[in-house]
RNA sequence: GGUCCCUUCGUCUAUCGGUUAGGACGCCAGGUUUUCAACCUGGAGAGAGGGGUUCGACUCCCCUAGGGACUGCCA
């Protein structure tokens, strides 16, 4: 198998939101392909039909879309295989590696209680019923598999791992109504879709003994495993809904960026020395399983944060100010003509300090407010005679000023305060604050920038007939 | 209960028998300063516990403890 190209495979199962620890094993997967020059594909695990539905299987394609992991096929559809499931079961009924189980539910149940009590695995009278079924009856396919020996799972992150038979149970493989169960699917969808690597995360560890057994009853050959530790919420618990968020969608409505995403969870149980921020080719080039780390990890948002900042501060002005329209929209904040234009000049001024685009958001609303600015207790009550005048006569500065430019204009306001006799201190605060309404704002002549000259001017006269 | 996995600073990690155990985030202190950040400098901070193996263990083995997964006619 070392010879063929590798094929990775996400094969998520559509009930629900996708769950981050989803997303991080789909990059996996996806890097390890991008690594070899092989092959990343796309399964949807839609069998239980109870649970299965459409629009989960699109917050699927949504959230894989949205991190940028695309596939290099078109998705499968596991219960539309479910044919080609039932072949691989009737052949290994043929090949007497399965069984047909007559059991009861009240039987199985009993024999679960039974089997527990004795420490040991369920087992079914019918494995060594050869023959005289009653064809009226309903029955299950049981794998016989071996129950002496035991089977090593070769596995590129966690070693070698060995289960003893006798601790392995004889799996359905296809239920009462004849349709076929997760394990037996996985198996054929992944033999027959030619992965070569099955890169999941570890709560599938001990089906990898199960479906080995399943994969020597077929006579194929067993992929390449590699169980990758969970992801943990901060207190090292399952990750869930209380640390904050666990679908990829929720991380983008908190305004991460995918290629941060991308790097933080690819620093989360797998690293490259110290490298730290890296964009996708550098990971494409370094990723190996054989790196990957073997215990569980928690996520941290203090890092995602400043991971989020970084990139941030590299995308592209116009790609940070469509998302934060995006932002104030569902805020319900109306944006006039003009306010695309603010917005481009104004991100740039602030995004050094904002870890998400929400925070993007929140920094850009000074310069989006409509004249006349409502001003805070605090503000109003910095305008006193003394500070009016200041600012009065500030104003006749800036209005002389004709390259409004950040530089310029820090000169500008540097020059008027040493002509005053005071420091920036004195006249800083209540600028911002009539220049701001109070909002979050830029450094003085960021913010003077942003707003532009006639509405820097407008607001302090504003301000100003306020205070008289 | 049974089977299996995991265990280096608070967190993510480097180390792959010999290092003053390194880096990043966070934290603390100082600097910068018109707010909040950002930024600059410095600092504190780790091999779960106990046995072995070895000239020498964070690295290998065993035990204990603590986490976690599985134990479905769910995936």
């Amino acid at each position: 198998m070392s010879d063929r190209p590798v094929v990775t495979r996400i094969a998520p199962s559509p009930t629900g939101a996708m769950h981050i620890g989803t997303a991080r094993t789909a990059l996996f997967n996806w890097l390890y392909a991008k690594h070899t020059g092989g092959n990343f594909l796309l399964r949807i695990e839609d069998t239980d039909r109870e649970r299965s539905t459409e629009a989960a299987v699109q917050v699927i394609f949504d959230g894989l879309e949205w991190l940028g992991l695309k596939a290099d096929a078109e998705p499968v559809f596991q219960a539309q295989r479910a044919d080609r499931h039932v072949r691989a079961v009737e052949e290994m009924l043929a090949r007497g590696a399965a069984y047909r189980c007559y059991m009861t539910a009240d039987e199985l149940a009993h024999e679960r209680e039974v089997a527990r009590a004795e420490g040991r695995v369920i087992r079914s009278p019918w494995r060594d019923h050869a023959g005289n079924y009653d064809e009226t009856q309903p029955y299950v396919v049981r794998l016989k598999a071996p129950l002496e020996g035991e089977t090593i799972i070769s596995d590129r992150v966690k070693g070698e791992v060995s289960f003893k038979n006798r601790d392995l149970d004889d799996l359905i493989l296809l239920r009462t109504d004849g349709t076929p169960t997760y394990n037996l699917a996985v198996v054929v969808d992944d033999h027959e879709m030619g992965v070569t690597h099955v890169i999941r995360g570890d709560d599938h560890l001990n089906n990898a003994a199960r479906q080995t057994l399943i994969y020597q009853g077929l006579g194929w050959d067993v992929p390449v495993w590699a169980h990758l530790p969970l992801i943990h919420g901060p207190d090292g618990a399952k990750l869930s809904k209380r640390h904050g968020a666990q679908a990829v969608s929720e991380f983008a409505d908190l305004g991460y960026l995918p290629e941060a995403m991308r790097n933080y969870l690819a620093r989360l149980g797998w690293g490259h020395g110290d490298d730290e921020i890296f964009g996708d080719e550098d990971a494409a080039r370094w990723f190996d399983i054989a790196d990957v780390v073997g215990a569980p990890a928690r996520l941290d948002w203090a890092k995602l944060n400043h991971i989020n900042n970084h990139y941030l501060r590299l995308a592209e002005i116009d790609r940070l100010a469509d998302l934060v329209a995006d932002v104030l929209k569902s805020r319900d904040w109306t944006l006039h003509d003009g306010d695309m234009a603010i917005l481009h000049r104004t991100i740039p001024l602030v995004r050094d300090g904002a870890k998400t685009t929400l925070e993007l958001a929140d920094a850009v609303i000074f310069a989006l407010k409509r004249r006349p600015l409502e001003l805070p207790e605090k503000i109003a009550g910095m305008l006193n005679e003394e500070t009016a005048g200041r600012l009065s006569r500030l104003r006749q500065r800036l209005e002389g000023e004709t390259t409004w430019e950040v530089a310029a204009l820090e000169a500008t306001l540097r020059h008027f305060a040493e002509g005053e006799g005071v420091g920036l201190g004195k006249i800083g605060p209540a600028l911002r604050g009539v220049l701001s309404g109070g909002s979050p704002a830029p450094d003085l002549a960021g913010a003077l920038v942003s707003l532009g000259k006639a509405e820097s001017l407008g607001r302090i006269d504003d301000a100003l007939s306020y205070a008289a």
